[in-house]
DNA sequence: AGCGATGTTCGCCG
DNA sequence: TCGGCGAACATCGC
């Protein structure tokens, strides 16, 4: 549950499900995935609503009176609102419950990710170094950090100090509608490469916000639904191929992409 | 049984 | 200083 998209359909629910609602308990199943004492946590949250949220990237900031709850989804984080605690999700790490009875459970299976209190939203991006939001990027800070960067395109759109929320899968398929290789150089790139490029990473972004994240129901000549080993390119049908950049596996085609 | 998985971070090296 | 690499975190599923 963890690119831009996916945490912005999170936002979308949680707002739908979980704003202006006294917390009258949280339940701490696993405190690995917080950031500060259990019993600090509760004492803050109790009593208080969640105000309004905001999305950095993948950061997803919760209002409360004086201070943010940060939570980050990690690769396996969610949300679900329910409510019976007969059907308390599967790997629920952290359970707000509400005054309405209902609750809001934060999973996450693979405990990365993770609960934090924040003062300030900005203070905290300027800490962590982030860039823009993806959506809220400009071209023309495209193409000043496309200026000052060097290495390959897909580390860059990886990099969330330079982009914030582009993650692994949507960088495959942002690159494979640009018909650019994951490995071009950066400083190789032409005007009209890297306009494509931009205008993808929202189009990406978007479209995946409409598919509220679901893979499966993508059209078939979307890279996604091949990102898997020994299968061929939706366009040309060459066998993708698969190259490394910053820990991870990307997907493309040789052929297609440049 | 082993490996890869939507993410981030940190230390090391050139 | 930057870019790249590998490991670490924890757990599930193929």
């Amino acid at each position: 549950m963890p690119e831009l998209p996916e945490v912005e359909i999170n936002k979308q629910y949680f707002d739908l499900t979980s704003l202006n609602k006294e917390v009258t308990d949280v339940l701490v199943r696993d405190d690995r995935i917080l950031e500060l004492e259990a019993e600090e946590f509760k004492e803050l949250i109790i009593g208080n609503k969640f105000k309004s949220t905001i999305r950095h990237g993948k950061y997803f900031f919760v209002e409360l009176d004086s201070f943010y709850m940060l939570l980050h989804f990690g690769m396996s984080g969610d949300l679900k609102y329910f409510e019976k605690m007969d059907d308390e999700p599967k790997y629920s790490k952290i359970i707000f419950h509400f005054k309405n009875g209902y609750y809001l459970s934060y999973i996450s299976i693979r405990l990365f990710g993770s609960v934090e209190i924040v003062k300030d939203v900005n203070d905290f991006i300027k800490k962590k170094k982030l860039g823009p939001d993806a959506f809220k990027m400009t071209k023309d800070e495209f193409l000043q950090a496309t200026k000052r960067r060097n290495g390959m395109m897909k580390n860059l759109l990886l990099n969330q100090e330079f982009i914030a929320g582009v993650g692994n899968v949507y960088s495959d398929e942002i690159l494979f509608r640009s018909s650019v290789s994951p490995k071009r150089k950066i400083t190789d790139l032409n005007e009209k490469e890297i306009d494509m490029i931009f205008k993808q990473i929202k189009e990406v972004l978007k479209f995946g916000i409409n598919k509220r994240g679901d893979w499966t129901s993508y059209p078939e000549d979307s890279l996604i639904p091949h990102r898997k080993n020994n299968n061929n390119c939706p366009s040309c049908g060459e066998r993708l191929s698969i190259m490394e950049a910053s820990g991870r596996r990307g997907f493309y085609c040789s052929k297609c992409q440049i």
